[in-house]
DNA sequence: GCTGTTATTGTACAACCGTATAGCAGCGTG
DNA sequence: CACGCTGCTATACGGTTGTACAATAACAGC
């Protein structure tokens, strides 16, 4: 009987760790294959690892896709987020940089965007995925919010709703970040960023009717047509 | 021998009927099933014809999938456009009809918003329906730059540049039109439209510094970086 | 009414999917 | 060193998928 000292096939690791692995094989195989790549078999494979630990560490793939997209998201709010919380600059300067780092060559990329794709395609059959949509959109809404409230409080800056103004300016985002997503070369991406900052620019100078909270007396025209805060 | 008079199996129909029919199936399964919609066997049935009529019609079911959503896309554009295009009313008045149209109910609708995922998440893969989608944003930005270009010649609006703000108004409606189709909840289609509604009013004050055309004199601060035309 | 064209069907195929489950094996514990 | 817990593998199952191809039958032209 010869002794061969053979690797072992597999190593266990406590189910935390386990399950962070498979959510980071599961964002690499979305990003690389799209639709495609949400099967058992390749998330398995890219983990390095059977197809069947997958459904003994999660109760189904779906809960598998609802993890990975709130880790995907609230990973790139946060690091999007870095970059307008550093330093002391200004509020102005602050969106700036968010709307830099929204539009850095990281973001726009196919593979993100397919990702996304599959995460939004499946809100409507998928609760928990809807779920993990509804928290994520309200956290990044929330921090646009904040950007948007400390301008707020800025010398010659008209008060304003803060949530419709989010809304807006998240709708702006994101249209820019699909089309430059899916054609990189409709525009550039100091474009969009000059898009964005125009945006900033009107809210700060009072230029969006309905946005404005209460405009008693000098009559701008169509004041706001009732939009709940 | 019994002659009984038993009904056809199957209609014969030339090349182009039977292939817009099946365009207008594939369209209806996307409609129901989302990405699960797309199979030849669920479409054929949806059609009432077999499975091997679609690659007998197409070359593939890629193909299929492009002159479908070149067929919705283009139906979709000319049905909001004929909202804004009728009687003589104001330019911005046109503009406000077309938001309304945008975000009416029957374009919120889970449906079409799976509908436009898949062929979004299918432009990385195929040519085709990349070809598509460039032709059909094209044309959706040739509509806004030609309502947004009546503006531009009215009393009092300061002269713009057409593409890159059509390029932004784009953007708005399109990520507007995503949320409101994944959450309905988040917004209503009267603040949806105030909100575009808006970004008309500042556009028509000139609010939106990079996007004037040559602001000689009058030092407006940030006077655009050079977006090209 | 017969014939030829061809739109259409039906089936076979190989590959893939998610889930369930029985048993192997790593590794902490004694 | 042996034991046992359990993370993990491997396989089987019934289902789906897109494509290929031979056979069939509708229907126009003669």
């Amino acid at each position: 009987m010869v002794k061969e000292q053979q690797p072992p096939k597999f190593r266990r690791a406590p189910p935390t760790v386990r399950r962070e692995a498979l959510i980071e094989a599961t964002l690499a195989c979305l990003r690389k294959y799209g639709h495609e790549g949400l099967s058992v078999r390749r998330i398995g494979a890219e983990a390095g690892v059977s197809p069947g630990l997958i459904t003994h560490h999660f109760p189904s793939v779906s809960a598998l896709i609802a993890a990975s997209y709130e880790t995907l998201s609230m990973s790139l709010l946060h690091s999007i987020g870095r970059h307008a919380r550093e330093a002391d600059v200004s509020p102005r300067e602050r969106l700036q940089r968010f709307y830099e780092a929204w539009f850095a060559p990281a973001l726009i990329e196919p593979g993100l965007f397919n990702t996304w794709l599959v995460f939004w395609s499946m809100t409507s059959h998928d609760a928990g995925v809807r779920a993990v949509h509804d928290r994520t959109y309200a956290a990044y809404r929330a921090a646009l919010e904040s950007l948007l409230g400390q301008l707020h409080r800025s010398e010659g800056v008209p008060r304003f709703r803060l949530r419709p103004a989010a809304i807006a300016l998240a709708a702006l985002l994101d249209g820019l970040w699909i089309e430059a997503s899916i054609n990189p070369r409709t525009f550039r991406a100091a474009e969009a960023v000059a898009l964005c900052e125009d945006w900033t620019s009107a809210l700060c100078e009072g230029a969006f009717p309905s946005l404005l909270v209460a405009p008693r007396s000098l009559g701008r025209r169509r004041a706001g047509r009732g939009m709940r805060q």
